[in-house]
DNA sequence: GCAGATGGTTTCAATTTGAAACCATGGACG
DNA sequence: CGTCCATGGTTTCAAATTGAAACCATCTGC
């Protein structure tokens, strides 16, 4: 599996390593992060994340095009376009939450942990967990892939 | 906030950031996962990933600095190491999940969705989800990060 | 019309990557 | 013992990517 050669890639069946194609770099989860925090404008993402202008733009690029984000054009002030999530964009949420949590219980140890809260209660939300169906949580050695399909998907 | 600087980094309070600073690379992510289908070993890395051999080298060493794996002296045929998930490394078994379940859904769109099965029911997992503290699914624009650990801590 | 703000592109040096060659260690086998 | 081979690295060097800065274009406010 070549990373660099696109259509290898696109037959690439792991949703894991397809995913990390399209959204799966620094700056691009950083943009996706940025932008679940409210930032849309062009500059904006570049003062937040003290990104190289060039860069930035190419990585808004790459996010559109893979439907992450939505480049919107606005009719006020300056004709300045706005980048938002889209409902995939938006599906990053629990991804990137997981993410936070992770950060949170094995980096950021000697902080208070877990800032997120359900705006409507103000109650922290729960760490996120894999559940099975009857909504127990389930460690990675309890998971498996199932068989058939990964055969004929070639997955992993 | 500089990227290449290590100190500016530590400095970071951001978890999404600091966690993508230790393991936010595809190489990364894609060795975490390889890890936790059971790989071990370098040259088995190596082929099912097709990745370079000095960067898999690189990125084992500061997976093992980061405290994702573990680098096991084994005492079997060959001296040859093992490279194992710690604690925190299969911890970011939700995180993948949640990652693997979004490629799914919104790039292998064709294809049989969710092939994760509880290995003792053989029942397909839940679709990850964010849940406030009664277990009701939050979306993204329902959930806040807490302004005073927000300020305190120099969220997001 | 002119200055400033904003969104972008170009340019070029510095860093990172990847392929291949090289090295070192530990069996296996004759 | 000596040779071969597998494995886990390290080194080397060309090619790709990044980042800082300069440049360009459009729109606003004055």
């Amino acid at each position: 599996m070549n990373r660099k050669d696109p259509a290898a890639l696109h037959e690439e069946c792991c949703a894991i390593t397809r995913a990390l194609t399209q959204i799966g770099d620094w700056w691009s989860l950083m943009i996706v992060r940025e932008a679940m925090l409210g930032t849309r404008r062009f500059s904006d993402f570049q003062q937040a994340l003290g990104i190289a202008r060039n860069i930035l733009c190419n990585r808004l690029n790459r996010l559109v095009d893979a439907g992450v984000l939505n480049r919107v054009e606005t009719d006020e002030a300056g004709r300045r376009p706005e980048y938002r999530l889209t409902e995939k964009g938006r599906d990053l949420f629990v991804a990137l939450t997981a993410l936070r949590q992770w950060g949170d219980k094995w980096i950021l140890t000697d902080r208070p942990p877990l800032a997120l809260r359900d705006r409507h209660s103000g109650r922290p939300v729960r760490p996120v967990q894999v559940l099975d169906a009857d909504g127990e949580p389930l460690s990675l050695h309890q998971v498996m892939i199932d068989e058939d399909e990964a055969v004929n998907a070639r997955l992993p």
